[in-house]
DNA sequence: GACTGCAATGTGATATTATTTCATTTGCAT
DNA sequence: ATGCAAATGAAATAATATCACATTGCAGTC
């Protein structure tokens, strides 16, 4: 279960990605639903464009690609979409790239999850960070500051990245 | 000894900052020594309007500031500047903020340390995080990522301005 | 259907942050 | 003094993000 959980948290650069984008998408529906907002056509659209991969990607890199598609939007429409997928909690920021990445997997506090992104590849995965927002709470408590907004974010190598020689169906 | 390590964590807006800055300037000169680096005079002059404050700055404040005291420099100055000091461990980089602070008090690893950043007066301090990122190491470790880099910021409110009507003095 | 109110989007301009490229200067070891 | 390498200067431009205001679209009401 542990080698599985790893694997889907760093799908292999092959994996059929339908699926994921697919549940990324239902999971916003539900998002949106269940908060009251308003999943829009432009928003569904950057969404898809956000989760069409694991990656991290700019806002300009959305809107290249929806130019290419023929869709040419302002900057300030995809800002405005990302802030609010962000609201909704169904895409993140990854502080130290300015750039987005789709909340692939289901988990119920953003603020809980700790994002690891590969610096060969640049797959982003969020894995749970209970333990570490609990020390860091402890940590802030001794410094009498009272924390709003938790950023916890490693940069490092993926799983595959480590070892580039291996053919990446062997692990198992 | 824990209120007063606080105290000095988030200092009173009206601290006598000299000695922090001279301060911060003298550990600057020893670490690039250490580091068989260069203080240059540009790179001194940045660090100084870096630590001019507890707040975190960005580059073109630095650059407003420098030009208002008749000092015209080209943005990419700044900027090779800070790399400098951010390589040389003695300014940080606020990354949810896209600014610049300086390193007040002294600590061997810059990664060691868990950045707090006040939302209302704009302080930022640093406190150890030891803890923090062996739990980070081991959760990355489950994930089979190897970790190079890792942020950690907590935003919120300093011990200051969650007692706003508490007088600067009273706390002892 | 027409009216109203508000959220969402469009449009154009602009602000903010950061880098590329190439020329020049400076520090310093020969 | 000469030559090399690091540091800095200068101009342009790239990359990221927001402001201000106009327009559209949609839900609830008459």
């Amino acid at each position: 279960m542990t080698a599985n959980s790893a694997t889907k948290l760093f799908p292999t650069p092959g994996h059929n990605h339908v699926g994921c984008l697919d549940a990324a998408v239902h999971r916003a529906e539900r998002a949106y639903e269940a908060k009251g907002l308003k999943l829009t056509r432009l928003r569904r659209k950057i969404l898809e464009e956000i989760a069409a991969s694991h990656h991290a990607v700019g806002a300009y890199d959305i809107l290249d690609s929806l130019a290419r598609k023929g869709d040419r939007l302002a900057p300030i429409s995809v800002y405005r979409a990302i802030d609010s997928l962000l609201a909704a909690g169904v895409v993140h920021r990854l502080e130290s790239r300015n750039a987005f990445f789709a909340c692939h997997g289901s988990h119920s506090e953003a603020s809980r999850q700790v994002i690891l992104a590969c610096e060969t590849c640049g797959l982003v995965a969020e894995v749970d960070g209970e333990a570490i927002f609990k020390t860091l709470a402890g940590a802030a408590e001794t410094a009498q500051f009272k924390p709003r907004r938790q950023v916890v974010e490693v940069t490092g190598l993926c799983r595959h990245c480590q070892q580039p020689s291996e053919p990446e169906g062997s692990a198992h």
